[in-house]
RNA sequence: UCCUCCUUAGCUCAGUUGGUUAGAGCAUCUGACUGUUAAUCAGAGGGUCGUUGGUUCAAGUCCAACAGGGGGAGCCA
């Protein structure tokens, strides 16, 4: 028996009904009285109904007419006589592909928690919010291939596993096939001897394909990243992962300007497509968000839907900001005056979590790009700006900030001046032995150039409006926390 | 890692100043009904109250440790 007579439930509902025979394949989300199944195929967040002629069907079928069930139906494609949905199948026959004991499977025809679906993420694509989330975080991956690739970018695939731990850029998990009972072998000091190791030196999962991509954008023009990333840093909240993916664009002949202006189109044109391509689960998770706010107090409730988020951040420009200013409003706001802040501003320091969403949610309202942070508290590879005042060096970086997400991406004009990228890794003990395969890039034909890392699981936060990232990447890794 | 809150039925929760047999809604099962949309109505089953130890005549309730989870912070994407 072929499979390919079936027409998936996204095609149906587009279809003109005029009692034409159709076949479908799908799981049980709903069985209403004896009567009406809603079949889902994960084609839509919509369910198509099935009405069963329950009278000439053998009891035995309609019993193992369960949520989660596996059913073939075919039947006729009618206008439904209901209110709830434009078209139904009159079913002809129901075979059902395979069973799901009611009284074991876990997810109920009822509100669950997110936290308990958490647990059960191996199920919990069968649910209408996992199922939109996981459908918009495909189309946001496709989108990020398509922009690019439309503007002639590179997907350059960089190391998953490398020997570097240079950039500094968190904790790295170690890859090695030494055994770890004690048996490793030696140095004469006592440390282990990784030549003795797979790769004959010590090695770790990727924190950040940056350095690899500036040696491909100093080639090929423009370049971009979209892979695993890894950190095993001890960081336990909603907007941090262990295994995240993460999109790092670098472009030659690019300033800090030019990479502000990239980056904000590229946001804007992620969220504009999963807007045209998904609808209705955009639609379903907007819902959803406005049903779960009437549960909290008033002044807990967001200023914006999230469709009318989305509409805003495509439609109006990013602000602009420097670190200077953004001190300065922050500085003379009253919220500062009235001594609201928890941690203290000053010049030098980093903006705290609690800033950058005054700055984001309450003064301007929308995603703001900061740039010009002080040197001392930016990494390396950053471009220092000519012309600061003394004592107030700047890196030409930029962080975009997102309301409810906080920093979506980080990135700057890179230092392609060997003497001074040098003499600031030498400054902050960054080993520039080690690194010589990078400052080949400085060495021979250096050129200006930028880019940027956006944290892929953060915009399908944004997108979304999920709260908790955990929720919106199929199967979480965190500390302690590695199942499935 | 720090602060804080939580852990009682399959799920979401209630459980009074510590006091007899631990409750509700939903889900499940049985029956009725049959154009439903979170279907409805009637009934039933379902609990070592996260674990360990302590206080007490008596602990779901008080105390401690541990485990797991949520929220916030730091680190960052």
């Amino acid at each position: 028996m072929s499979f390919k007579s079936r027409t998936k439930i996204k095609a149906l509902l587009a279809t003109e009904p005029t009692g034409q025979d159709v076949t479908v394949m799908g799981w049980v989300r709903n069985f209403r009285s004896n009567r009406f199944i809603a079949l889902n195929d994960g084609s839509t967040i919509n369910n198509v109904q099935i009405v069963v002629d329950f009278e000439n069907t053998d009891e035995s079928i309609l019993k193992r007419i369960t949520t989660s069930a596996c059913l073939k139906i075919t039947g006729k494609l009618i206008a439904s006589q209901g209110s709830g949905q434009s078209v139904e199948i009159q079913a002809e026959s129901v075979e059902i592909l395979g069973d799901s004991d009611a009284e074991k499977y876990p997810i109920q025809p009822k509100k669950h928690s997110l936290e308990f679906l958490r647990e059960n993420a191996h199920l919990r694509f069968r649910t209408a919010t996992f199922s939109a989330v996981f459908r918009i975080r495909h189309t946001i991956a496709q989108a990020i291939h398509k922009f690019f690739s439309e503007k002639g970018f590179v997907y350059l695939h960089t190391p998953i596993i490398t020997a570097s731990d240079a950039e500094g850029a968190g904790e790295m998990f170690r890859v090695t096939t030494l055994p770890i009972d004690g048996s490793a072998p030696r140095n004469e000091d006592g440390s282990i001897d990784f030549s003795e190791d797979f790769f004959g030196k010590s090695t770790n999962l990727t924190v950040s394909g940056q350095l690899e991509g500036e040696l491909g954008a100093t080639a090929l023009g423009e370049i971009y990243t979209f892979g695993p990333t890894f950190r095993a840093e001890n960081s336990n909240t909603t907007r941090h992962l262990a295994e995240f993916w993460m999109v790092e664009p670098e472009m030659a002949f690019y300033d800090l300007e030019d990479n502000q202006d990239l980056a904000e189109e590229f946001i804007q044109y992620i969220i504009k497509y999963a807007m045209e391509q998904n609808a209705d689960d955009l639609k379903f998770l907007d819902q959803r968000l406005k049903d779960e706010e009437k549960s909290l107090p008033q002044d807990k409730r967001q200023e914006f839907g999230l469709l009318e988020k989305l509409e805003f951040v495509t439609n109006n420009k990013f602000e602009r900001i420097t670190y200077t200013e953004a001190i300065d409003i922050l500085l003379n706001s009253s919220h500062y005056k009235k001594k609201k802040f928890k941690f203290d501003i000053s010049w030098g320091t980093d903006l705290q979590s609690e800033h950058e969403r005054y700055l984001v949610e309450k003064h301007f309202k929308k995603p703001v790009i900061v740039t010009n942070y002080p040197a001392a508290i930016k990494s390396f590879y950053m471009r220092l700006n000519d012309g600061c005042e003394e004592g107030r060096q700047t890196v030409a970086a930029m962080d975009i900030l997102a309301p409810g997400i906080g920093e979506i991406v980080g990135g700057s004009q890179r230092e392609e001046r060997y003497e001074r990228l040098v003499a600031r890794m030498e400054e902050m003990g960054v080993p520039v032995e080690e690194l010589s395969w990078f400052l080949d890039t400085r060495r021979y034909g250096t050129c200006p150039h930028a880019g940027f890392g956006l944290g892929f699981e953060r915009m399908v936060q944004f997108v979304t409006g999920m709260g908790n990232i955990r929720d919106v990447i199929p199967f979480a890794r965190t500390p302690k926390n590695c199942e499935f």
